[in-house]
DNA sequence: AATATCATGTAACATGTTACATGATTGG
DNA sequence: CCAATCATGTAACATGTTACATGATATT
């Protein structure tokens, strides 16, 4: 999977389950894909003209500035399946939360903590999210396509409950740090004081 | 944090810790900060040297073409210390293994367990590699560092774990499924499938 | 009629990687 | 000496996002 080929596979895939503009292929894949994966219009749109152009998908209704469908066709469908077969490419990790937290010595353990409240935060409302979609999935397209997107919801499950787990576990092993504050902190800091920092000095 | 001030808060961090040349840099990100995130050559040094400009670093030793390296100043911490609070930029997701399941369908139930195999491999692998870094942690530079050192080793394990876990949920789900291949699979040639949209524009 | 949303597209920008060029240092 | 590795840097490329331009359609 050299290329750009990734959004083609996306592109494909949504339009496997079901014919639709690029509008609403934008929309489905924020909405459905949006747990692991995203798009933006300035991907969708080239990807689509390529695929048109290879023969891969096909136009429906009127081409001239009006709304228009996008369905694959059986080229199309055949070249998904290669696409997917093709090995996954690694992602570079990129994670700003754990390079805060890294340097967290520097942060100071309040600041650390605040940053892991956050996540958790963030965890219990993907867990709400995947229920929705759980829930969803009953009235999916495709019953024969369900259990591969349980399968995804499951693991978004699984990530946020470990990341809850861990949050509750990293807190606890902060609350034993003295809360002593960046080295030699506070130098020329204007009161930027953040959402929740009211013990700088102690009584 | 809108630049690529998420290069310069790595570096800075980085600097913070030991000083070093930029060779030494990329090596010690990829090996210590590899679990969650990554630099290349072509950032480091832009971003040394724009550093170094605003006075965040200083360069000791010979400055002609021969080794040097690069400190943090405390002008530089203290920069740090503001990146390091400004919020985290939020990352879009592309996780093409679960774009495959996703579709996994079109792949056919053995291929999909063959894809999460592979992950459930590589999260054993990410396990055994942090446990090296727990244990070679006692010996890091800084004992104030290793508390929150560990905050991000086990944030790394307890993923992998829920990795592991959720591989074989899966696989044990994708076991109860007919392995009917994908929808009219093998042959290449376009056997006509088209999922959703049987018939073509003539009656 | 006015506004919001749907829809398509592109250009400018931002970001990030790879490959290369160059030379120093070190170990066999 | 030769090769490998250390070290610095840059240019070309690949990728990806945002903002804008344009106009249709639907809603109020």
């Amino acid at each position: 999977m050299s290329r750009s080929e990734q959004t083609q596979t996306a592109v494909l895939g949504a339009l496997s389950v079901m014919s639709m503009t690029g509008y609403a292929l934008r929309e489905e894949i924020r909405s459905v894909l949006g747990h692991f994966w995203s798009e933006s219009f300035g991907q969708i749109y080239p990807a689509l003209a390529e695929l048109q152009r290879q023969g891969l998908v096909e136009r429906r209704g009127a081409d001239r500035a009006r709304s228009s469908v996008f369905a694959i066709t059986p080229a199309g469908t055949a070249r998904l399946r290669e696409l997917l077969g093709e090995p996954v490419q690694p992602v570079r990790p990129r994670n700003g939360l754990m390079l805060r937290l890294f340097f967290g010595r520097q942060l100071g353990p309040e600041a650390c903590r605040n940053l892991i409240r956050e996540a958790r935060a963030e965890a219990e409302a993907r867990l709400a999210e995947l229920a929705v979609a759980r829930s969803e999935s009953r009235e999916g397209p495709h019953a024969e396509d369900r259990p591969y997107w349980l399968l995804t919801i499951s693991a978004g499950e699984h990530a946020a409950r470990a990341a809850i787990a861990w949050a509750d576990e990293a807190l606890e092993s902060l609350a034993s740090l003295p809360d002593h504050a960046p080295p030699h902190a506070a130098a020329e800091a204007p009161a930027v004081s953040e959402t929740v920092h009211p013990a700088r000095e102690h009584p």
